[in-house]
RNA sequence: GGCGCCGUACCCAAGUGGUUAAGGGAGCAGUCUGCAAAACUGCGAUGCAGCGGUUCGACCCCGCUCGGCGCCU
């Protein structure tokens, strides 16, 4: 077991505060960052920045793997609770409070922390998002109806007319990402494509130290499985009950989620619990799957694969000493 | 020991003497600029248990062998 460095930098400097640092740790479902951040946030007397898409849901509690009381008590968790289920958010949303909250600590010259698997919310944040206009739910219910009356070809049609080169990057049945385009078009008067070109993700606000945490496939999806065995057995079922006796409804963003979502689907009885459990853990593993994908393409991760036998601390101090490391060399010389 | 049924991909499974051996599940790979735990896309048999035979041509018909299941003694 490795030692903690006896006295990490607590503080920024003034120098190091100017370079707008920002440590991130992303990874897939499961592989254990949470636990890892508090001893990191810890170190480092500073606070977890979530960048979890399903955390920021008040209510949902169990099945979006919230850290509980005691980890919150220890250490400030943000970004969590943000919005009741029936509201809508989004990256730009998350954006604009993340970056306060960084500001925040920056004042108090501490080292801000960003822990999550949304790599859209982190690319989001370290990237910015492009000038197009936000997401209009008015001009995309009335995009979705169109589809819907007079069939979604038309609006494919209409992209490859308008925006051709945008159409050309999505697939034809990718309609969500097709009406996003259109809806800027609409909204804008003009392309979803000059708007994307323009920003190329150029932009870096913050100097960032991305940490990759994963494990072996199969040890991951073993603690998936368990994790899942876990929430089951702590509620899960009766917080979706509560959340669809309270009005929310299925089909809304908040109850698409891992977990929510099959166990609604059981409870409206399209399946017994066996193949609920199924279900939800084969889901889990897609995800996890598809967060690496992501991952693996985003430049400048730093990745550390966790032995399965390896302590919390253990990884806790392979982190926070490759913290240290990247603190010493915001410096102007 | 006798009789009968069966053997097609990791699993389930359709199939016909002659296009390229359906489909589903699981798995794998990938896309992404304001719904991202979402949405969307792509991918497995050069071979049908094995070996012979019949045939212009066999996964399909015949024989033997192996394996599984059932029944009888």
């Amino acid at each position: 077991m490795m030692a903690i460095p006896a006295k990490a930098t607590c503080r920024l400097s003034e120098t190091q505060v100017r370079f707008k640092p920002v440590v991130v740790m992303v990874g897939p479902t499961a592989v254990g960052k949470s636990r890892v951040a508090v001893e990191v946030a810890k170190a480092f007397e500073t606070e977890v920045l979530t960048a979890d898409s399903r955390q920021v849901y008040r209510g949902m509690d169990v099945g979006t793997d919230k850290p509980v009381p005691e980890e919150r008590q220890a250490v400030p968790h943000r970004l969590i609770d943000l919005v009741d289920p029936d509201e809508s958010f989004n990256a730009g949303l998350y954006r604009r409070q993340a970056v306060d909250e960084i500001e925040r600590l920056y004042r108090d010259r501490r080292l801000p922390l960003v822990v999550g698997g949304t790599g859209l919310y982190v690319r989001t944040l370290l990237k910015g998002l492009c000038d197009a206009p936000p997401a209009d739910l008015t001009v995309r219910a009335a995009l979705r109806q169109e589809a819907k009356d007079q069939g979604y070809d038309c609006l494919y049609a209409r992209l490859v007319d308008v925006d051709p080169a945008a159409a050309a990057r999505l697939h034809p049945r990718d309609e969500s990402k097709v009406i996003r385009a259109l809806e800027v078009h609409q909204l804008s008067g003009r392309r979803m494509s000059e708007f994307q070109q323009e920003h190329g993700f150029a932009k870096r606000p913050f100097s960032a130290l991305i940490i990759g945490l994963n494990r072996e496939r199969g040890a991951l999806y073993r603690r998936i499985e368990e994790r899942i065995d876990w929430q089951l057995a702590h509620g899960l079922i009766e917080e979706t009950k509560q959340l669809l006796a309270q009005g929310y409804q299925r089909d809304s963003a908040a109850m698409k989620g891992l977990g929510y979502r099959q166990v609604a689907e059981h409870l409206a009885g399209e399946y017994d619990v066996a193949e609920m459990v199924r279900r939800f853990k084969r889901d889990t593993r897609h995800f996890s799957k598809r967060q690496m994908t992501w991952f693996r393409k985003e430049p400048g991760i730093q990745w550390l694969t966790i032995k399965e036998s390896e302590s919390v601390q253990h990884t806790a101090a392979l982190v926070i000493g490759q913290v240290d490391r990247f603190l010493t060399t915001l410096r102007e010389d």
